[in-house]
DNA sequence: GCGCGTCTCCTAGATAATCTACATATTAAG
DNA sequence: CTTAATATGTAGATTATCTAGGAGACGCGC
């Protein structure tokens, strides 16, 4: 039973990288520790969903990536959020509202 | 893209089922329909969804089944909620909490 | 009596997201 | 010198959900 152990909820991982990404150019490997950190220890993203997600964001035009060098001075892959990707963000979160209402109706249905 | 046209969040829908069937014994048909009518028509649940989850609930032993008549007077399967089935949706549904809160953190995270 | 929409069940196959597990290189710390 | 952390990546399995079918029974309008 994969579910209880899933770090994530399904669908919403496209949506945390760009909010992340929105909030300043980041490499992937401080993403995930971003959505560690922010949603205190319960999201984790998994490096082999992490990076297969940033190459799709990119290619769909969401995200810019570039070289550069960490923190640490280690090479390190930047992204950052292009206009189109801003506008899925807004798309995304506003879907992701109605949708997390709506379970929320149903949660809350009189016994 | 077909996470825009989504009439759910992935994941939900064992968690939906089961909260629905705690109302009240219940056929499949009746289930989507409730669902629909609660969440203000915002999550549809396809019939080549509703089934499939039906039966995979059943064999995990979650719901249980009898035929029945319908309010219509027709021949129905009407579920009703196993005492397993009530443990899990309470699991479910502290996990949704969890996560949904969690996904509420990144997406007011400070821009 | 006919056709149509709705109610009610079902399955097969496609799609797509995420996970597990692996591989690699660099640096810091012990 | 070896382990942990930083940083990137891929391949293959798993699994949920959707699309697109099929089927039978009932009620209603004509």
């Amino acid at each position: 039973m994969p579910p209880e152990k899933s770090g994530l909820l399904q669908g919403t991982l496209d949506m945390l990288i760009l909010k992340v990404v929105a909030l300043g150019p980041i490499h992937g490997y401080g993403i995930s520790q971003r959505i560690r950190q922010i949603s205190q220890e319960v999201l984790q993203v998994q490096q082999g969903s992490l990076y297969p997600a940033l190459h799709r964001l990119q290619k769909r035009g969401w995200l810019h990536a570039a070289w550069g060098e960490s923190e640490n001075g280690r090479q390190a892959k930047f992204y950052s959020l292009s206009p189109k990707g801003r506008r899925q963000l807004a798309a995304e979160t506003s879907n992701w509202n109605r949708l997390a209402m709506a379970v929320m109706l149903i949660l809350e249905a009189a016994q």
